[in-house]
DNA sequence: GAATCCATGTAATTGGTTACATGATTCA
DNA sequence: TGAATCATGTAACCAATTACATGGATTC
């Protein structure tokens, strides 16, 4: 209050990376620990405590967060993390600028575009594998939706609660592995398409 | 051929990164220079040329790759590398491999997570200009698809042929956006409902 | 006259992973 | 008895981006 000038030059010199927003986020919408937030994190980017412990540190020196330590019985304390005032402005002021383009790292189809130095056979095995893992992530997430969906009936149609943007991102996520096993079917048709007109 | 064994041991040491395999698997379609790889990479995973130049060279120095300095009239030269038996050994053995699970870096997704903090009006409008954004993207791969399609309309049959997965794995992406598009489009008739409502 | 394309690189910094260190509790 | 869960961190290394440096040819 005191300080609200210098307080709003902190907010302009903060340059902050995508993992400090994906922490604001999760912290505005529970406070929790380091801990916490590596599991919660889990479906959407897998992180690093090596990665998330300092990066919390760096976030309450800017004042964007303040923790204090939660003495616990049977398991080690707990720092809980909460987002202050300055932490919150933030990342709404983040929130609507232009994004950089989305970027998907997966060596799997890195391994398809130099696929044609190997037998269609070998492909279509890989494919089949493929389709294996998309069908064990999906049934993963989408059990992940159901009880979301059966804990918060109401909240998922608020688009003022955090549990609306949860339910259709987690729908998006399982949408889009749908439409890569339906792509990875149609390959391997093509394949053995080919393969028998030898 | 005089030390093969010696050979079979750096393959084996090896241990490459993703963008190794990307620029094995880009030199074995067509030997081309570094400036070559980075606009070729564009569409699927950009990068930028002090990522590849000091990459060739270390492939160059590990036997995998070779290079030779190519003169051109009114343009800088260019050294124009070719993937060595052993890049294409290496290469073929990583291929079909356990790959890591993908992982997707989308900021547009993160400002989402925390969407519930702004007036479901502005959502809305994040979302329009990534439908925006998801046509424009769309209409380039499909000019690039479609190039594609009429230039190797046979070679495109033949899964021997890298014009096969280049057009599946274009095919795939492009779907992907679709897909998109439609979830998008579903997300801001939600929140119109919900609006409507109050 | 300014911007973009072609072409190759180095240096500095930030982002991210792997390995290491510690230690109690619970479950198979 | 060994593995997994809870809990926090440091150190070393590899991956990736940004900034810097150079310079002719072409296009607007």
């Amino acid at each position: 209050m005191m300080d609200g000038g210098q307080m709003a030059n902190v907010k302009k010199e903060a340059k902050l990376n995508t993992l400090c927003y994906q922490c604001l986020g999760i912290l505005l919408r529970e406070p929790q620990s380091g801990y916490d937030i590596v599991k919660q994190l889990e479906p959407i980017r897998p992180v690093n405590t090596s990665q998330v412990y300092p990066t919390l540190t760096r976030l309450e020196k800017q004042g964007l967060v303040k923790s204090e330590e939660l003495a616990q019985t049977g398991r080690p304390n707990k720092r809980v993390y909460t987002v202050t005032e300055d932490g919150r402005d933030v990342l709404t002021d983040w929130i609507g600028t232009e994004p950089d383009p989305p970027v998907l790292r997966d060596d799997f189809l890195t391994m398809l575009y130099s696929a044609w130095t190997k037998d269609p056979e070998e492909v279509v095995a890989m494919l089949e594998r493929r389709l294996d893992y998309l069908h064990a992530t999906m049934q993963w997430l989408e059990t992940l939706l159901g009880e979301h969906r059966a804990r918060y009936p109401e909240e998922i149609k608020n688009p003022r609660d955090w549990r609306f943007f949860r339910n259709v991102l987690l729908a998006r996520r399982i949408a889009n592995f749908q439409e890569e096993a339906v792509w990875s079917r149609g390959v391997i048709h093509m394949l053995k398409e080919a393969m028998s007109h030898d």
